[in-house]
DNA sequence: GAGCCTATCCGAAACGTTTCGGACGCGTCG
DNA sequence: CGACGCGTCCGAAACGTTTCGGATAGGCTC
């Protein structure tokens, strides 16, 4: 069977407590004995019964992450790198994760906070994909339990957070598709409920009236976030019989669905029509051509979000850490210039760009 | 603070005993008094806590999935597809992951696996790119510890498993490649303490000569599976003054970076050069060309897995369960008619195809 | 030699469950 | 009427740690 501590106290001739306080590093242990105890331990293989542990210190080093699943679950490129950043961070302080997936909003998602909660399963939860209204946020709040965001809610008090300033990253975007000529921009949103959908709107709409250029009904379309309601949305604007130059999508792997419908209809991305994406997953500097996109450090976040919330653990009184990032232009194949007017529509399907 | 059993024993006026029997489900509780017990545990919000539960019931119902890390950790599309599938299924039937990542052969690694195993982290483990001699197979078999893996090692007696018939599946893939006209056939090969990279070597070499095909040596070239490596082999393949007019990756991901290394030499990859690889991780099917590749339905497996594992933990008898799976083609864009003698080399860089 | 200090050790309680082995009361049967 | 069975209930031990509050022995000071 397994080794328990006993049987290494049994074998090495001292109590339970003091080959409890030998491996535990105490210094009222005398020298030689620590040494006994030690190598017994190493010999008899003994590594310590984590739930007793646990049990005991009412501390279980893991942190919990409930991801919003949809069909493809952890599967989708932005929550893998996410989980890529805070994995790494958890394992270089001994700290594990347990990971579950739920439909948001569901009440599957709601009983599993209230287990991992209650029933002490982990000692802290991070967030990602916050809600505008978000229950997960209330009964963590509520419950005073440690917990850290990645994104934001609408109100954004008790709890630490880090997001992008998605409002100054469509400012980027906007402006370089200006320079480029663009004047005829659309934009594909995502649901209303998620914040960072709602702030990339406000965003694209405060630049597009900063630079006095109207957004027609038309031009402002619907999505899901997810691949296939990008290439619908692209769908749609290039049925029109007005379409526009450039369309930015609220998410890469929308605007990864919009290159391919354009590209599956014989478009040239980037000369006949731009496309841009936001989050900077890494499939997009893989596509012929490269996404244009912005960039937020998603790995980079989820290791800081991962280092975080273990000081507010420990010390809750840092509750009120607000980081916001202003993430940064990649300019990729996918925009270019406006085609000029009279050459407008699809003719010829040559391409002589390619991305640099 | 948090409720415990026994509060709500004492708020539903029955022992300790009775309020665990009540909540747990047994017949030697009167029904109204379970009733009472599940409407006051209920009111109270209570949770078990689940380190004492696991402590008593010895029973974890975690699996624990340590992967083999490299920089992308978790974010190389392989690992998460399976990752979305283990996940699935384990939160279907209430079950949980431990995740970590550890440089494989590392000590690290071992260590991990030893307090995995010996601290009753997890109920049974979930192994993953296995290798020809694998420490971890013999560790965990040793310790009769129960566990499943993806692939298998040299020996595989005493452990379930599920692997693709790799030597079947490139047997396929050079059937293809011949019937398109292509003799000049090269292979870019894994690292060969990798258990699937011998058998894909092994299946080019049988298939090769069952077509009385010659491989010469500069035909076979080494990776180390990442893309990077791809793009190198694929730019040594096509600095020889007589490339091969077909090339097959041991896995997809080196097959995106050669790829991408013949399109940005204005190679057009499925004309010029033939490009295939071993995998059907789902960005293959988003590049342009699409990556025709074996696929082996990775999710799926990973179903599978945890389904087996579950099952092998409750009953140990069912030790020698091995799944031979036989991938399926894929045939996309990086694959086309092998050029005729004349037209060879690079000339122009106008694309006809398009993927179907 | 009494008093005190330090270094080293240990007994027992606690963490919050589950479960074994009964106990109790009441009806039924021979 | 005693034995037995059945439906309910419960006390106490166990799971394997950590840790509080001493206990013991030896050395030092006065």
């Amino acid at each position: 069977m397994k080794t328990r501590l006993i049987d290494v106290a049994e074998e090495a001739q001292v109590s339970l407590t003091t080959a409890s306080r030998a491996l535990g590093g105490f210094d009222d242990v005398a020298t030689a004995t620590r040494r006994r105890v030690e190598d017994t331990a190493q010999r008899l293989g003994y590594v310590p019964n984590i739930s007793a542990q646990r049990l005991r210190r009412r501390r279980t080093d893991m942190l919990g992450l409930i991801l919003p699943a949809d069909e493809t679950g952890f599967g989708e490129p932005f929550f893998a790198e996410f989980l890529a950043g805070v994995g790494e961070e958890a394992s270089t302080v001994e700290q594990h994760l347990l990971l579950t997936a739920h439909p948001p909003g569901s009440t599957a998602e709601r009983e599993t906070y209230l287990k991992v909660v209650r029933g002490g399963w982990v000692d802290g939860v991070i967030l990602i994909r916050l809600r505008w209204e978000d229950a997960r946020v209330d009964l963590l709040r509520g419950a005073g339990f440690p917990f850290v965001a990645f994104g934001r809610t609408n109100d954004v008090d008790g709890y630490p957070f880090i997001d992008e300033d998605s409002v100054a990253g469509l400012g980027i975007l906007v402006d370089h598709l200006v320079q480029l000529g663009h004047s005829k921009i659309a934009f594909v949103r995502g649901p209303d409920d998620i914040t960072f959908a709602r702030h990339r709107l406000t965003g694209f709409e405060t630049a597009m009236t900063s630079h006095r250029l109207p957004v027609p009904d038309r031009y402002l379309l619907s999505g899901d976030l997810r691949r296939e309601s990008g290439a619908e949305a692209m769908s749609e604007l290039m049925d029109q019989t007005h379409p526009p130059t450039a369309v930015i999508f609220c998410n890469d792997m929308m605007a990864l669905g919009g290159m391919e419908e354009a590209v599956g209809r014989g478009v040239v991305v980037g000369r006949d029509v731009s496309i841009a994406g936001f989050d900077g997953i890494g499939v997009g500097g893989t596509t012929a051509p490269g996404l244009t996109t912005l960039r937020q450090p998603i790995q980079e976040i989820g290791r800081r979000l991962c280092r975080i919330l273990l000081e507010h653990i420990d010390d809750d009184t840092r509750a009120n850490r607000h980081v916001l990032l202003v993430p940064e232009i990649l300019v990729r194949g996918s925009t270019g210039p406006a085609p000029t007017p009279r050459r407008c529509g699809v003719t010829r399907s040559v391409s002589e760009r390619r991305e640099g």
